[in-house]
DNA sequence: TAGATTGTTAATCGATTAACAATC
DNA sequence: TAGATTGTTAATCGATTAACAATC
């Protein structure tokens, strides 16, 4: 198991995890049924089931929904809780902070870090300062970059510096770093930009 | 141009717009230079900008930088400003309600919508009774979901009635739509897993 | 001119989808 | 048994990368 877990697979197990947790009063789970349900190729939810599940599937039934579920959330890592550091606790980071739901993804945010003293409150957001040894001592893997643009770099050199392994970038920029290093960016601006892409299409239609 | 702009190519293309937005002092950027900038490989880069650009490059020096810019930013539609609406003013809704960057890329929350009493103001965030009404008169074609789980099928089917045509989902779940809307998931949950993945991976080596 | 860069055609790669035998 | 579903091998598709002639 988790063998031949594409990227692509890897971002659909998510998706297939919370739709089997809002399922109620099934016993087992079948890959043409979770794939209609979600919209999907059956092929390819088969594949995806076959490489996360420990035990194969039955024939005529497919999977315990209870198994399917635990095991899922064991390959994305919700079973075990990760401390991460935030960097930035303007709106958007504030926002991160106080979401509940990270608990659910065995993420938890352990400390933030600002340049700004009004934010600085000495319980959850620590002055940047502070960082390298917060990180050091509690050993945490995970930094969130939620600055503007054009301090994300430095930032990041930062993180880095603090033995940060995964950053999960929320400024528009393309981060310089390591090979090692694993940056996720969550590209608002690429989410848009297919949106008005779209739009612009059906327009061009009309 | 934009003939063969594949959906990863248009996800690049705003990288590329906030990389050269930030160039100084350059008057013209070649495809190899941007490639190795950003990380990318060079022929792909080369491509996308000839898919982009509506004059060609010039061998040995490359595209006009500020003609460049114009291009891509028109295609990715940053010229024309487009309303939107918000349903779910929480803490994410409104932190991405408050987001200044949002102008650049040519999107204006005209109006936020909550069930929640407390937070409706009447100035920019009403109940949601009043999206249908609003939508129609101010012919909004772009919604954006920040609601609990739960609720974000239901809220979905309202903006589709509102004649939406285009939709941002923050909530972690697959939105069942006509095949005519499109709905472009800001899966965070997707991230955190490559995320965790990649820490799981470095521990196994070790 | 020589050399860097362009645009484009061909080869490669990876992921999705189709086909099918095996199983309960 | 018959039929639905499984796991897996092969075919298809789309995007990335390599190769190369054309250009300034």
């Amino acid at each position: 198991m988790n063998a031949g877990l594409s990227r692509q697979a890897l971002a659909r197990l998510p998706l297939y995890l919370s739709y089997l947790k809002n399922l109620e009063e099934v016993e087992y789970i079948s890959a043409p049924v979770l794939a209609a349900s979600l919209n999907l190729n059956e092929v390819q939810v088969r594949k995806d089931l076959a490489a996360v599940s420990r035990r194969p599937g039955l024939p005529k039934k497919g999977f315990l929904l209870k198994d399917l579920i635990y095991d899922i959330a064991d390959i994305l890592g919700y079973h075990n809780e990760k401390d991460a550091i935030l960097v930035g606790a303007g709106q958007l980071g504030r926002a991160l902070m106080s979401y509940e739901g990270f608990a659910e993804y065995g993420i938890r945010i352990a400390a933030a870090f600002d340049t700004d003293p009004s934010v600085i409150d000495g319980k959850t957001i620590f002055p940047v300062s502070k960082m390298k040894d917060l990180c050091g001592r509690m050993k945490i893997h995970i930094g969130v970059i939620t600055v503007p643009a054009a301090a994300a770099q430095q930032v990041c050199d930062g993180l880095i510096e603090c033995g940060i392994l995964a950053i999960w970038n929320f400024a528009p920029v393309h981060l310089h770093t390591p090979s090692s290093i694993l940056v996720q960016n969550e590209n608002m601006a690429s989410s848009l930009a297919l949106l008005s892409n779209h739009l612009r299409q059906l327009r061009e239609l009309s």
